[in-house]
DNA sequence: TATGAATGAGTTTTCATTCAT
DNA sequence: TATGAATGAAAACTCATTCAT
């Protein structure tokens, strides 16, 4: 029922499309079965019931996400703004990246039952966004004369404004995503430096 | 099928909770009619069908918000910052406002058949809201030192706050949002406040 | 409930072309009144339902048929068959003619619970057509040697002639209808002539 | 969807019954499901909608019949008419044959929407009863002096008498049906008697 | 005479799920 | 691991009919 097989990638990649296009209730499993060649109740040979699948493709696009995250900080060298590299992969896969679609449609717009899961699961890579940008603020900044609060409110400065690139990546395209970065990393970068060359 | 009866008044507001709440296919015109103490078949009475429902729903949203936007920003007198006062209001309003609440989750998630038309109408609002933004702006600026590029960089990134504000309001609290707004409107004043006193 | 009206004809006409069209299942009252120009309430206004509606229409294509039968034996005159001017009229009318058309199919698959009344009213223009063919041939037979039997008899075969005449017209067209009758023309012409000139 | 399994004949069987009896609309798939024995959404395992199902019915019956016109004429030996045995048939099956009983109904008043696919298998069965018969014409005349046109009107006759045979079938008796069927053999056999003796 | 509103009964169709194979 | 068959529940929608106006 959980060990990885050829079949059960499949099946994850198809209802990822499916979830993030079409949502929860706008999915049936027909379809989804149908997308990866096999009859509706082979599904149920791999996951208990629709509730299942839909968490086992929300887990490990939360996953996925997590690690890039980490990633993306961790690459990006002495970049204008921190959290750049960041935003930069989220519009660069946008497109190409059914996981990341459903992973932002979902976090938006959860099925009422499984509200409580997912809430809980996209609160954590929130916070582990803002806790990552803040530990590398908090080391990149030239003079560290910032203090905590200060530092946590960048966070959610940036977070917040990953939320709004997000959301134009969700309903419009990549180029207006792009130039939306463009202007929020300027509001950033505009504040950081204020900030720190005050004193 | 178009006229105004009380009868008409009370499905689109029974609708405009349900899709809020659920979406459109989580919702049932079932329980829309239970909500709304007639049955099913009455529905059609009033509406050709589920998708003529949902658009008008859809569309008394979308006019009240514009209406809205222009209000918030004709009655707010010498703010901080342009745009405070939707931003205030959205917070404000966000909770008990149906329609809002439905707004914001078909923006971001229409239903598939749909998206054409919801997107086109989304849209529309956000154009209305940096235009209206830019007016404001280019008005009440002390010294108009910004020209009309800088400007509308600004409305965009005005339009992204309002954005994560949403996302804010649509998957948490009020006072996480209020919490955002207030960072993000940080960043804005100070932006603002830097390039007009550059000079 | 009875009287008539330029709006009850008119509902007539609308009926009698859906039912010729699409059966008495296949029709619904919604069109019929949304092809008079009216709601479908004020149907109830005329008739007392959809079974009496279907009935009038009948009893008015039925009436008006054997108005017909009547008047073509009536105005042939010295044709070579008995009956040709019947056949001619059939054809002649059958694209432009609804009643016509309604009164073919409704005998040939009457709704069920309305098929006593119909085959009833279906026999009673059989036996005319029947009757008025053999009064016909018996007054225009140049040798009156045929007995009674054997009229009936070139009577039923006339009445079968017209049925296969109506099954052509009803499922292809006038041409092909025509080319029929043409055929069987010559049959019973043939067996006429045979038996009269035999003695 | 396609094979052959017993369940699968069942529902052929019964929508055959109930095609025949009531048409299209008049048939639901629920009395039908219960006359197999099934529930309704067990029917959609076997065909993919209703019209499918209606087709299905219809080309195993149009198939049988066709098959029938073959061996009819195949098994008559010199029988006073060509065709003979096949109305004789079609006379003696009529009642207990619900495959051809739904034949003739279909083919006289078919449901709109597959209006084009029934005529053509219609016209497909009257072509081949016309050839049929105008094969064992050319066939069994002592004579042959028959040319090919003079043929093939006699073959349009007999279709024509067919046609006549069965609307008796579909709305009155058998007895009236073989009542009606020796007149027009007479007829036709008259016919044919006078055209190979005439030389 | 006409209609807006309402409705019970019914339609076809889809759904997630189960189970024997 | 896969599936054909089956099904209860529920979906959207249509229907003929009623009734107050």
């Amino acid at each position: 029922m959980q060990a990885r097989s050829p079949t059960y990638d499949r099946i994850l990649e198809a209802a990822s499309a499916h979830f993030a296009e079409r949502g929860y209730d706008g999915s049936s499993l027909t379809h989804i079965a149908s997308a990866v060649g096999i009859r509706k109740p082979s599904l149920y040979a791999h996951f208990a019931n629709k509730n299942a699948l839909y968490m086992e493709v929300f887990k490990q696009a939360l996953q996925q996400e997590c690690a890039m995250v980490a990633r993306c900080f961790d690459e990006e060298g002495g970049v204008a703004t921190p959290g750049a590299g960041y935003a930069d992969s989220l519009i660069a896969r946008h497109a190409s990246n059914e996981p990341l679609h459903f992973l932002l449609r979902t976090s938006y717009t959860p099925p009422a039952e499984l509200r409580v899961a997912i809430d809980e699961g996209h609160e954590r890579y929130l916070d582990l966004l803002h806790d990552t940008f803040c530990a590398k603020l908090r080391a990149c900044v030239q003079a560290a004369n910032l203090d905590d609060a200060a530092i946590s409110q960048y966070g959610q400065a940036y977070v917040g404004i990953i939320d709004s690139l997000q959301v134009k990546l969700v309903y419009t395209d990549r180029e207006q995503a792009a130039a939306r970065w463009a202007v929020m990393q300027r509001l950033l970068a505009d504040a950081l430096e204020h900030a720190t060359s005050k004193e």
